[in-house]
RNA sequence: GCCCGGGUGGCGUAACCGGUAGCCGCAGGGGGCUUAAACCCCCCGGACCGCAAGGUCGUGUGGGUUCGAGUCCCACCCCGGGCACCA
């Protein structure tokens, strides 16, 4: 009888039923109600790290319970298996990369499974399978028709160490690549792009809605960056006034028309198309030397003014003309001016910008003043609101007032207008690498650019390409697959040989995974509708900005083109942001070789010690420092579960039900509506803590004189035990299986509290003089306020301590609290 | 600099609506079982004073509101994260 658990063997079992009964493979057309669960898919990058092991225990648990609580859950699985490591490593080894992720994939997947993770595996996707390819070749076109896909020449972020171009997002604050670290420079190259300001405004709005953190939520509005101005134009001049010879004038955005009338100066970003034509001829030299080294000084040390007066620019010798004033002011080239951002052109204001002033001060520019600073302001631009001063008709205005009606004057001059802008970029998503999606187009002489038709896709790379460190994908040097015919008129054509950026790749596989083998289309509209939006996302805050925005932009595209319904606006419903794992205050990456391996934990104490540790040790959304993770008493715990369920514990006798038993009964209940609630808002460690506390009560029950009813200790262990399936599903399956002559508690239904037995008939209520407590009273729990009051003054303790004062005021809050003034 | 989080025992944490601060676990201590150890079972652990009963203090700091504040308000300190010339 005395049986221990065989943690390893017991685990083994029900991964192995699990994966070959399909348990948790389900349908489209089942008629349960629908509920989508998952986890972001991961790129396979070898066995399991604690990072994953997280995500998939949450992730798992919620399949579980959802399922236990009556829903048909979707919870696929899939690899982002597109991506550099791979091809760095084919260029080290010289093996293929496929080669390479396919065993990193099969790594990975024996890691999910071992931690008893389920998923309906029929729905695999992963990114560099040719059926995956296919379609997202296939939406590219549709992008490509629709003009969401474009081509254009831009500066772009080169990264030496990556060979690669990056994306605005992959270059990191400092001006370094976020992947290798390596400073960033600009290249101009032709590249891709997706058009996502299109639906900047959308995807703005619609953040409001969702039901995500509030501070990813805040981090995308950010990224966003709506702002509201306007635009207007000004005529190129000489100091005199006098019109440039060519008639050449310039355009700027401003959200600050109400100062107009303090621009002492203006400023053309180093890129600026404009930039050479206005400068003069006793300019030109000093203001080439500045475009080229602005062009080739990376981020990194443009950015290196910041916080300094040292704002570096070069006058043009040029000047336009302050519409507002109608007087010529200089204009200047300066790197703080963005190319990327309105209309790569300012006007300066130094009196209420202190980027402005700051140039102002060091290039020894005018500043005057249009709004008037409060009193004693000892700042230098006064960017807060006042009375406009200086300004002519803006004179006495506040900022709003002075602003609409500085727009208002530019519409009616026919010289500018209101306009917003945003700090969203279009999506370049060019990458001149070899392992990833091809680009689905060739070049013709005649025809121009031509996508490749639906009949010849997908465009699969080559195999028998070399890997060698070049700037350019090994695709352009393989004559084979460079040289095409026009799929259009026949003739000589090149193929694109750029790949995609691999958050394509993640921006819809939640959609394929509704119907991960359709050959005619990416996905059926009604399968997507059969689960779409998925219901419980849950990943790395990392991605709280490129991944999450580039999906909802895909959603709003694919819907608004027809391939997904046109009423599915948003991916994902709700999102989850688990916290990162530490060690010792670290961040735990490989990197900094401080990785402590699941498959070590797996081997000794097992998976469901290791979920429930991950589930105890604190709010899900912290980040977890692994020192605080104390496994040792979760698998203690499930050991004492263990002895308890099968009999080991104490004495059982028939009887019938005593006050105890029925205690034992009511902390179920309580146990039933806890963990319920706990699992609804997130709050798996009290969730645990609350079973543990029931475990406790139940030794001490099991093992007092008069031992445990049959009955009752029976429904607290098979309670338990539905309680903790989601959490430690193979030592509950054991258990139930055992005990229930091979039933699986997985199918079972979850448990619902009585009220009734929740509810508590006696509490203890606390007896306060002057808000210290002095007395506790067990009281009936639907005590009213007089006679709380009167027990209160009638407890012998209160009344020392009251020692003859009167007391001047009784708060009675019954059942809990009696606070008595004196 | 701006915007979010967060500071509670030796440690990870709990206290969900302003009402018993510290549930649960780790580490620690005591006892039982054992020839012995491990495992296991029971009990005790915020600080200080006290033989005890009991008392005083205590949730980063300083104020405030309230019968009552870990929780609300103001100011500040510290830690973590995000953004950072976006006009």
């Amino acid at each position: 009888m005395a049986e221990s658990y065989d943690v390893q063997e017991v685990e083994a079992r029900w991964q192995a039923f699990w994966r070959d009964h399909g348990t948790y493979d389900v349908d489209n057309d089942d008629p349960r109600p629908h509920y989508y669960v998952l986890c972001m898919y991961p790129y396979p990058s070898g066995a399991a790290h604690m990072g994953h092991v997280r995500n998939y225990t949450f992730g798992d648990l919620i399949v579980r319970h959802r399922t236990m609580t009556g829903h048909a859950v979707l919870s696929p699985m899939g690899f982002d298996s597109f991506g550099l490591p791979a091809e760095n490593a084919a260029i080290k080894t010289g093996r293929h990369p496929r080669e390479f992720t396919d065993e990193r994939i099969d790594e990975l997947t024996s890691s999910i499974m071992r931690i008893g993770a389920v998923y309906d595996w029929r729905r695999r996707v992963t990114s560099h399978d040719p059926a995956y390819i296919r379609w997202n070749q296939w939406i590219f076109t549709r992008f490509l028709a629709a003009g969401l896909a474009y081509r254009k020449e831009a500066p772009v972020n080169w990264c030496p160490g990556c060979q690669t171009v990056l994306a605005n997002e992959q270059v990191l604050a400092d001006g370094t690549c976020e992947r290798s670290g390596d400073v960033v420079t600009k290249r101009d190259l032709e590249q891709w792009f997706f058009n996502t300001t299109r639906y900047a405004q959308e995807l703005l709005d619609a953040i409001d809605d969702l039901e995500w953190p509030e501070r990813v939520k805040v981090m995308q509005r950010n990224w966003i960056g709506r702002s509201e101005g306007a635009e207007f134009t000004m005529a190129v001049v000489d100091e005199s006034g006098t019109p440039h010879a060519d008639g050449h004038s310039l355009t700027v955005f401003t959200t600050r028309p109400d100062t107009s009338f303090g621009m002492t100066y203006a400023v053309l970003a180093p890129e600026h198309p404009l930039a050479l034509a206005i400068t003069t001829e006793e300019r030109r030299d000093e203001v080439e030397a500045f475009i080229d080294q602005a062009r080739n000084t990376s981020e990194i040390d443009r950015m290196s003014s910041e916080g300094s007066l040292d704002k570096r620019g070069v006058f043009t010798g040029a000047y336009c003309l302050n519409p507002f004033t109608g007087r010529p002011v200089p204009l200047y080239l300066a790197d703080y001016v963005l190319l990327g951002y309105g209309t790569g052109a300012i006007m300066a204001v130094p009196a209420e910008d202190q980027r402005d002033w700051d140039f102002a001060a060091v290039h020894g520019l005018s500043i005057v003043r249009t709004i008037q600073p409060p009193d004693g302001w000892e700042g230098e631009a006064f960017t807060g609101d006042g009375p406009h001063i200086n300004s002519e008709w803006l004179d006495g205005l506040d900022k709003p007032a002075a602003i609409a009606k500085a727009i208002a004057w530019l519409e009616a001059e026919g010289i500018g207008h209101g306009t917003v802008n945003y700090r969203l970029r279009d999506w370049l998503v060019s990458r001149q690498r070899f392992w990833g999606c091809p680009i689905p187009v060739v070049y013709c002489d005649t025809c121009g650019v031509v996508p490749v038709p639906d009949d010849q896709l997908p465009v699969l790379a080559p195999d028998d390409v070399e890997f060698l460190p070049t700037g350019e994908s090994p695709l352009r040097q393989h004559a084979g697959f460079l040289h095409t015919t026009c799929p259009t008129c026949a003739g000589p054509a090149t193929r694109e040989t750029d790949t995609m950026d691999t958050f394509v790749d993640s921006s819809w596989y939640f959609l394929r995974f509704c119907d991960p083998t359709n050959a005619e289309l990416p996905f059926a509209p009604e399968a997507a509708a059969a689960w779409m939006p998925v219901d419980q996302y849950i990943g790395g805050v990392e991605h709280a900005i490129l991944h999450l925005l580039y999906a909802r932009f895909y959603t709003k595209a694919l819907a608004d083109l027809g391939v997904a319904p046109a009423e599915l606006r948003e991916p994902f419903s709700r999102l989850f942001t688990q916290g990162m794992i530490r060690l010792g205050g670290d961040k735990m990456s490989k990197s900094k070789g401080n990785l402590v391996a699941p498959e070590e934990i797996l081997d000794t104490d097992g998976a469901d010690a290791l979920r429930l540790a991950h589930l105890f040790v604190g709010p899900p959304q912290d980040d977890v420092d692994w020192e605080g993770v104390g496994i040792e008493g979760c698998a203690r715990f499930l050991q004492r579960v263990w002895r308890l369920g099968t009999g080991q514990v104490g004495t059982v006798v028939d009887r019938t039900e005593t006050d105890a038993d029925i205690a034992v009964v009511r902390a179920v209940h309580r146990l039933i509506a806890k963990v319920s609630d706990d699992f609804d808002r997130w709050s798996y460690n009290t969730a645990v803590a609350a079973c543990m506390e029931l475990v406790n009560e139940l030794y001490r029950y099991a093992q007092s004189d008069d031992g445990a009813r049959t009955e009752t200790i029976a429904f607290a262990v098979d309670t338990l035990t539905l309680l903790l399936a989601p959490m430690a599903p193979h030592l509950t399956a054991e258990l139930w299986f055992r005990r229930h002559d091979g039933a699986h508690v997985h199918e079972q239904a979850w448990p619902v509290a009585d009220p009734a037995m929740v509810a508590q008939d006696t509490v203890t209520m606390v007896v306060q003089v002057n808000g210290k407590v002095r007395d506790r009273l067990e009281v009936p729990a639907d005590i009213d306020a007089a006679g709380a009051e009167a027990l209160a003054l009638g407890s012998a303790k209160v009344q020392a301590n009251l020692d003859g004062r009167s007391p001047r005021k009784v708060i009675s809050r019954p059942p809990n609290l009696v606070n008595i003034v004196a």
